[in-house]
DNA sequence: ACTGAATAAGTGGTCAGACCACTATGGAGT
DNA sequence: ACTCCATAGTGGTCTGACCACTTATTCAGT
């Protein structure tokens, strides 16, 4: 019936440096103090700091280097999507639960990406597709990928990797040689109903 | 623990665990060894299975409990959500990102239900929406956990319950009040478009 | 034989200290 | 002014110890 407050070190560490973050108004890139440094600061063993620490950097939260020292990260990267996908994706979620979640990001991505297409962009990516000595998947994935960094979304894109780094092993990535230019097409005249219209065929195409 | 490729021991350690629990098929609830026999297995110290532990449990991926031991979890432990959030949200660009990801989700999974929906779920989706003592919040987490689970997609359902999970603790989840309602109307009526058009005028009200 | 309390064993929580590997720095020698 | 390298500072890792908590075991009292 005890309710033990009891607070683990280093979830304690962890408030500490946000704290000290914001107190100190530190951005990305901006250094912490050293482990040692914290430790003494913060009255906690090395050890609870590192324990912190390594649970802020798997997360990408800091980016440590050897010999140098503990920095914020210079970007959100969305480490903690990755590793809980990781963990996510072990289990037995079928081909079809893939596929269908990696048309969906490509499908909103296109989507999402008219807001921003500029006439240089639709050009990129004809070439894109016209690139001669690749295959198909990698095609596939240079034209989806400049599609997503249209976006301005690094979330959805980080997903969108994960998922497909997972298709892939399974089966082929692209779809058939026409779509890609009729997405081109539908992008060039902000027609989304067609987008929708073009994916929602290679969904029942499968 | 090998040092080879610059790799760091509690990386490997992270990764030999995640392979552990896909070896043994563990699921959640089941017990992982402990802090002392994994660092023994893997050759690493107790210091860097701890580093690794630590992380996982801050994701929310196992849980200890003291005098115990250390358990796989439904990683559905709201527990260390907020305090990942506080470092995580500390960018505006960040929130814009999670928020747009999570429309985009609810609205996919919405579109897909359409050719699940059955006539009880119509008055099941209603009857959540009346539910009086519950906040709005709580409402549109059982109206979409309906929608997603209708869907068949576990996958697509996981990715938004994370995104949620982090979007709580910043503001609120909820579309205008009228929204469900038409939402239902629209599933009813298997209108794809309409359902398009109004998750769209959500996006465009923030 | 049963019950319950004391004990032991196993586990996570934390700490201190040691050593290694890497990086930046500053002073000695040119 | 320049180069070189010893050195201090930093993260990376390990060992061993002790504490706190939970569960299993033992054993005394009935």
């Amino acid at each position: 019936m005890s309710t033990t407050n009891h607070q683990k070190v280093y979830y304690s560490v962890l408030e500490e440096i946000r704290n000290y973050i914001d107190h100190h108004r530190l951005v990305s890139g901006d250094k912490l103090p050293s482990e040692r440094e914290l430790a003494e600061t913060l009255y906690a063993s090395r050890s609870s700091v590192r324990e912190a620490l390594r649970a802020m950097e798997l997360l990408g939260l800091i980016q440590t280097r050897h010999g140098e020292g503990t920095f914020l990260s210079n970007y959100q990267s969305y480490e903690s999507v990755e590793l809980l996908a990781s963990f996510i994706l072990r289990e037995k979620h079928t081909r079809q639960e893939l596929a269908t979640v990696k048309l969906l990001l490509e499908k909103e991505a296109t989507k999402l990406a008219i807001h921003f297409a500029e006439n240089g962009d639709f050009m990129k990516l004809k070439t894109i597709m016209h690139t001669a000595n690749s295959g198909e998947n990698e095609k596939h994935m240079a034209f989806f990928q400049y599609i997503f960094d249209m976006t301005n979304n690094l979330l959805i894109k980080k997903i969108w990797l994960i998922i497909v780094s997972f298709t892939q092993t399974l089966h082929d990535l692209y779809y058939e040689q026409t779509f890609y230019k009729d997405v081109i097409t539908a992008l060039q005249e902000k027609d989304s109903p067609k987008i929708e219209q073009l994916f929602f065929e290679q969904l029942i195409n499968r």
